[in-house]
DNA sequence: GGTCAAGGCCAT
DNA sequence: ATGGCCTTGACC
């Protein structure tokens, strides 16, 4: 009795096709159009520390548009005010720190403006005292620096969960509200300015916008920037258009790779027919429900190989992550479809037909009632924060790039694609979301709810799968099996 | 009234 | 000329 398709371990998956591997890689690429260096990576708590990104010194607070240092501040001032004219001995190159900064202006103050110090922000009638028209793109830096720091905060809460195995409960008030005010780029002055000084800049800078971003080390004015190109981002709609151009390159890359939901139902009713003439009677609900369970599987383990950056590993490595994380995908997959098609009370299944959850919590048993009624809540929580099809796509390869699976070739690898989907998804939020500053975070503890809850499936099924109540030769059942070797 | 980013002052 | 500290004043 074979299943229709021939493909159900997944060593059969993974020996059906030839594997292209692409030494090339660069998944930095596709950041460089929204992203710069310094925004995506946060990997600890002292990159927070801030340093002047002229000279490296103390910051002392915001100055002419950027976090500096109060030396670099009274450079800058003085530079300006004076129209000042620097000539460099060098080659216009001269490396610029705490200790070299005296030695040439003309490239401190070359820097000054390259990393994004704003001419404009010196002002003309010398007035003391007040704000400016920064203000707002200061608040907007501050909620972004605190956007970090929640992060980090809540990758130590996901971590700690997921080492102790508990139970999570969210107390998502505890997290700093944060602001989220936008900016607007016409608000910016541009005043023409015939400094000597600025007027060489303008001759010796560069003036595209990838060396631009290139060159840009502070998140204000990469907004600025960032919001030149795409133009200031809309927050009441969150449309699932992938033309639309707030979207991140990677996201629309992500949504390109959602599994083929026509296909995996033609696999389940092809799957549902054999059990039934290999069993010569209709199979049974449970049957029925671990069939679909085992061909949505088949259908994440394939989009996995066939998705962004997930190819490009080795297929040890593919192997070691699925095997990792594939309960975590599957109840991901449910819990989606639930939010984003489902109704409320209903139960939408992989083969599109619709069930009640009334009729699983009368008939089911006392794991499955609890399973029920935690994913019904987990579900309740995303449709609260109103979840989208975009960040849910961010949330598959959060979960599929995990760099804490052991013995793992590609770690550092793995570690960046997490890293710089994290930061998709948080810019994503912070972009999009204008109510719910911390949505970022309330999903990082979601993701927590998520992986117990996988875990409590994952047991569940073993426990089906060890009492032989299952239907066989499915890659579920192979995952189950291997339950014991991989973790 | 507190905050904080402007400009100002002045010892080095 | 530099840079640490002080004063100012719009905005919250």
């Amino acid at each position: 009795c074979l299943p229709p398709e021939s493909k159900k371990s997944l060593a059969g998956i993974y020996s059906l096709r030839e594997e292209i591997r692409t030494e090339q890689r660069n998944p930095q690429i596709l950041f460089y159009m929204f992203f710069s260096s310094s925004d995506m990576n946060f990997p600890c708590e002292v990159d927070l520390e801030e340093q002047c990104p002229v000279c490296g010194d103390k910051v002392s607070g915001y100055h002419y548009g950027i976090l500096t240092c109060e030396s670099c501040k009274g450079f800058f001032k003085r530079t300006v005010q004076n129209n000042k004219t620097y000539v460099c001995v060098e080659n216009q190159q001269c490396k610029i720190d705490t200790s070299k900064r005296k030695r040439c202006p003309f490239c401190r103050f070359q820097k000054c403006l390259n990393v994004g110090m704003r001419l404009e922000a010196v002002r003309a009638d010398r007035m003391r005292g007040g704000r400016n028209k920064f203000g707002p793109m200061y608040k907007h830096d501050r909620a972004l620096k605190q956007q970090k720091k929640a992060l980090i905060q809540a990758r130590r809460l996901r971590i700690e969960s997921n080492q102790k195995d508990v139970t999570f409960t969210s107390n998502i008030h505890s997290i700093a509200i944060l602001h989220n005010t936008k900016l607007n780029p016409n608000q910016l002055p541009s005043q023409p300015c015939n400094s000597p000084a600025v007027l060489q800049h303008q001759i010796t800078s560069p003036t595209n916008w990838a060396m631009k971003l290139e060159n840009c080390s502070n998140s204000v004015e990469l907004a600025a920037l960032a919001e030149a190109i795409i133009g200031p981002h809309h927050t009441s709609s969150r449309s699932i258009s992938t033309q639309s151009p707030r979207i991140p390159q990677l996201e629309i890359e992500f949504l390109h790779c959602d599994p083929h939901d026509l296909q995996l139902q033609k696999n389940i009713f092809s799957c549902l027919q054999q059990e039934q003439a290999c069993r010569h009677r209709e199979p049974s609900t449970f049957s029925s429900v671990y069939v679909m369970a085992d061909q949505l599987l088949c259908s994440i383990v394939e989009w996995a190989r066939t998705s962004i950056f997930f190819k490009e590993l080795k297929v040890s490595d593919q192997m070691k992550l699925l095997h990792s994380c594939w309960s975590e995908l599957l109840v991901l997959e449910i819990i989606s479809r639930q939010v984003l098609y489902g109704t409320d009370g209903g139960l939408l299944l992989i083969s599109g037909q619709q069930g009640e959850l009334s009729y699983v919590a009368s008939h089911a048993g006392p794991t499955l009632v609890s399973l029920n009624q935690r994913g019904t809540e987990l579900v309740e929580k995303f449709r609260m924060l109103k979840v989208d099809h975009q960040e849910f796509a961010c949330i598959r390869f959060l979960i599929l790039f995990a760099p804490d699976v052991k013995e793992l070739e590609e770690h550092r690898f793995v570690e960046s694609v997490q890293q710089q989907v994290e930061g998709a998804l948080l810019k994503y939020t912070l972009a999009s979301s204008s109510q719910s500053c911390n949505r970022f975070t309330c999903l990082q503890l979601y993701l927590s709810e998520l992986h117990s809850l996988s875990i409590l499936a994952e047991d569940y099924l073993y426990y089906k799968h060890l009492s032989g109540e299952v239907p066989c030769n499915n890659l579920l059942n192979e995952m189950l099996h291997a339950k014991c070797c991989w973790t």
